[in-house]
DNA sequence: GCCGTTTTCGGCCCGACTGTTTTCAGTCG
């Protein structure tokens, strides 16, 4: 708002660092002073200065200062579509616009229109913006659009003018939330594309009808944006739509200090010529991979490009060989009719056959957490006993798959298991998780997981933190204490691929394997169709770099049952 | 404000679409 294009987004990387940064800020502050700090990438005098400010007198008095001269809701306001600072600017100073409300006053009276720079349209997008801010459901979990976003996927491949198509940005990437849909077509006929496009009857509204590019929104309340490249574009196109941002932006760098330009386009090297000036030659574009080699560099999975280290590790040829999507050969938490799922032991065995797997344990939830009917000893004993049967009926039968035994063990607030050793004992597969008392202080509940992990009994903690996304926050958790303590009592740590779970999440994930833990992707399943989860799963493993070395249930069942304790 | 195997000063990613404009600024991704 004040002119300086470079001193904001400097503020915005460093409170991008700050947020993802494994540790927390006064806690660096506290042992090593604003030097310390100062090590950190994009944190430099001014900004560290800022942070020392604020962690002494609990306040920034520059900030300050600004809010006094724009007491303005700049995030309520450019959280309009077609909003942005210049406008909030005008806004203020001509109709004293402080927040959305007011904006929605001033269009309804129709004050804006007449404000130089502004219309009647920019008013009417104003009011739409406003309107569909209020429905705004912020970031969509991957798991609960996918299946919509593929079926858009296949509803535009049958259009005949297009050639290719592929769903790029965020979800090919597998971030767990997904803010809006990217989809890169090839086309010779762009025009035809965006028209369909537009048109398709589950649109709601259109924000842009160009003629390579097009926005709607949709009436779920998903963003899908479309754009058309020409077939040699495809791969440059591909990498720029597939982000993440920040990666795009560090590839550029690349690209320019070899004296070169990239873009959707392509990768561009200069020509100089006495006739014409400068102009540009394309040098790679076609396919991503050919684009990462140009610019001397591995390439890069989608998963991957988050521009945390990812680019620097392809420099190096040190990438990890990430775990595949086939590379699952066992599911190590399984919910049966035996409590809360909705197939029988058999039923959930053959699902889990047919979707490619040799073997599952059986995890049922135990006595404590009580809804679900949880299983106590003797259930336990009984459905070791019906297990046993079904497997040799599987021979019988020549069904080549093996059901472990198993539990989901309920942890005690103190760390204390519902169930006896001399029954765990017995379990081929023993996990335990936390499903209660769940505002215990950090401290309770991160002893309460140590105490489960120590005993000799549990191999694996099923979803750690138990955040549910976009619902539940995960529990407060010294988690270096946790991953020490896996590491030395050899437990498991699960990947829940559940999609509303997702837990461990990526960040945690690669925090982790820094302390050479193992890791089990399970699909949580408690329903036959559920095995489809163990994507999810393996994809959130990527996104924290996982190999598939990492992943006991990579092996077979006799080579991942020696991996327990 | 940050950063530096081209620089401690002078850069900072790049292009499409829209609206209000007669050539472009603002917004978005």
């Amino acid at each position: 708002m004040q002119d300086e294009p470079f001193r904001p987004r400097a503020y915005e990387r460093a409170s991008e660092i700050a947020s993802s940064h494994s540790a927390d800020f006064r806690e660096i502050y506290e042992k090593g002073g604003a030097k310390a700090l100062m090590e950190i990438p994009s944190i430099g005098r001014g900004i560290a200065e800022k942070i020392e400010e604020y962690i002494k007198t609990g306040r920034i008095r520059e900030y300050e200062a600004l809010k006094k001269k724009y007491p303005v809701d700049i995030a309520g306001l450019t959280a309009v579509e077609g909003i942005g600072p210049k406008a909030i600017k005008t806004l203020w100073q001509k109709l004293k616009i402080q927040n959305v409300a007011d904006l929605e006053k001033a269009a309804r009276a129709g004050k804006i229109a007449g404000i130089a720079r502004f219309g009647k349209k920019s008013e009417d997008k104003i009011f739409k913006g406003i309107e569909f801010l209020k429905l705004s459901h912020g970031r969509f979990r991957l798991g609960d659009i996918l299946p919509y976003v593929r079926a858009l996927e296949l509803e535009l491949k049958s259009v005949k003018e297009v050639d290719e198509l592929v769903v790029a940005g965020s979800i090919r990437r597998w971030k767990e939330t997904v803010g809006d849909v990217d989809i890169l077509a090839v086309s010779r006929k762009p025009k035809a594309v965006m028209e369909y496009f537009v048109g398709m009857k589950d649109v709601a509204n259109v924000y842009a009808h160009g003629e390579t590019k097009s926005a709607v929104k949709m009436n779920n309340g998903l963003d899908v944006d479309i754009r058309v490249v020409p077939r040699e574009s495809f791969g440059a196109a591909l990498n720029y739509f597939t982000g993440s941002k920040d990666h795009n932006v560090a590839l550029r760098e690349i690209a320019i200090k070899k004296g070169w330009k990239l873009n959707e386009y392509g990768l561009y090297k200069s020509q100089k010529s006495k006739a014409e000036g400068q102009k540009w030659k394309m040098i790679a574009g076609r396919t991503e991979d050919e684009l990462y080699e140009k610019l001397g560099i591995a390439y890069i999975e989608p998963e991957m490009r988050e521009n945390a280290g990812e680019i620097e590790a392809a420099r190096n040829n040190q990438l990890p060989n990430l775990i595949g999507y086939g590379d699952l050969r066992g599911d190590l938490q399984t919910h049966t009719d035996w409590t809360d799922g909705k197939h029988s032991i058999r039923e959930m065995a053959l699902a889990a056959k047919e979707a490619g797997l040799e073997y599952i344990a059986i995890t049922d939830h135990t006595k404590t957490l009580a809804m679900t009917g949880g299983s106590d000893e003797k259930k336990l004993l009984k459905q070791i006993a019906e297990i046993k049967k079904i497997n040799q009926e599987f021979e019988a039968e020549g069904i080549k798959f093996r059901i472990l035994t198993g539990a989901e063990v309920n942890i005690m607030p103190d760390g204390k298991l519902d169930i006896t050793d001399e029954v765990l004992a017995d379990l081929d597969v023993a996990g335990a998780a936390i499903h209660m008392n769940l505002k215990l202080s950090p401290a309770e509940q991160t002893k309460r997981i140590v105490r489960a992990m120590e005993n000799p009994n549990i191999d694996i903690i099923f979803h750690l933190t138990d955040r549910i996304i976009n619902r539940r926050e995960a529990l407060p958790l010294d988690l270096e204490t946790i991953f020490k303590t896996a590491k030395i009592t050899g437990t498991i740590l699960e990947i829940d691929a559940y999609p509303e779970r997702l837990d461990l999440k990526d960040e945690h994930i690669r925090e982790a394997k820094k302390f050479g833990i193992k890791f089990a992707i399970d699909s949580d399943a408690h329903a036959k169709d559920q095995f489809r989860f163990l994507e999810f799963g393996i994809a959130q493993a990527r996104r924290g770099w996982v190999e598939k070395g990492e992943v006991i249930n990579t092996r077979s069942a006799e080579g991942m049952l020696k991996m327990l304790k």
